[in-house]
DNA sequence: ACTTAAAATGTTATATTATAACATTACATT
DNA sequence: AATGTAATGTTATAATATAACATTTTAAGT
């Protein structure tokens, strides 16, 4: 059975719930110093819990950032495919959903005969607020 | 004007030259090891060497591995955005082009009020080869 | 309830990836 | 030759992430 939110372990709730008030992609370290308080003394504590909660579909990894952020969608099938709109400027990040991604990039796979499993897109510009003060 | 590769330093001709005959992606460390004979001695020789390539667009930083790969395309204009299909068995890199992934993802952002400046993304799965032997 | 296996935890140490700081050198353009 | 910009060399350190191992918690079956 899938694991929902509710049987988290303290370590991940904990990290969860940073993540999911910060308006922003957190890092690891600063994920560790804000709830340090909270019991957690390592590093691997988070990066546990993170491996976890990415796992489990409810955080995701920026990877050009080294940056974590919780997924705001209920039934977000985001296991193994992400896809972001980074702003460059305040750093925000939306997701994206939708399949018409999946079936754009099968596409764009099976054009090179390459089997496609999963990606990982991260899209920088600015974000619309952004855009109106610039 | 554009820096070609014909200007380059020894350092950043020495970085390059193992990118491209590499099959792979290499590591930075990856290839401080390998180059030590040849003058390089410190983390920082090869990652300025590296920021300097990837400036001008000869070679590309595969985020999700930490990993960098030479362009094989003689006027990429992929100095910002880059598009891979990577192999999770063999770990080969594909570099896409084509600037329908341009206009794909510029919508994609437009529908969310977001500005497109440039992006990465990265495919995983099964390159040709690997699809045959598995 | 007891057993047991799997998962999570706590802890220390260490590996991996990347940059800061600063003195020096190369080199193209006046 | 003078000058400014970029690149280099070097040491140290910051930032990101995992290894190893002993212990505890949890969940599922009997």
């Amino acid at each position: 059975m899938a694991i929902a939110s509710e049987n988290l372990t303290k370590n991940q709730k904990t990290v969860l719930d940073i993540l999911e008030s910060a308006s922003e992609p957190l890092k690891a370290y600063t994920i560790l110093f804000d709830i340090q308080k909270k019991g957690i003394k390592s590093p691997l504590q988070v990066y546990r819990a993170l491996d976890k909660l990415i796992e489990i579909g409810k955080v995701h990894k920026i990877e050009s950032r080294n940056s974590y952020v919780a997924c705001k969608h209920e039934g977000c099938n985001a296991k193994t495919s992400t896809s972001f709109l980074i702003c460059e400027n305040c750093d925000s990040v939306t997701e994206l959903t939708g399949n018409n991604l999946f079936s754009y990039f099968s596409k764009q796979a099976e054009k090179n005969n390459f089997n496609y499993k999963k990606h990982n897109l991260e899209i920088f510009g600015l974000c619309e607020n952004c855009k109106l003060k610039n």
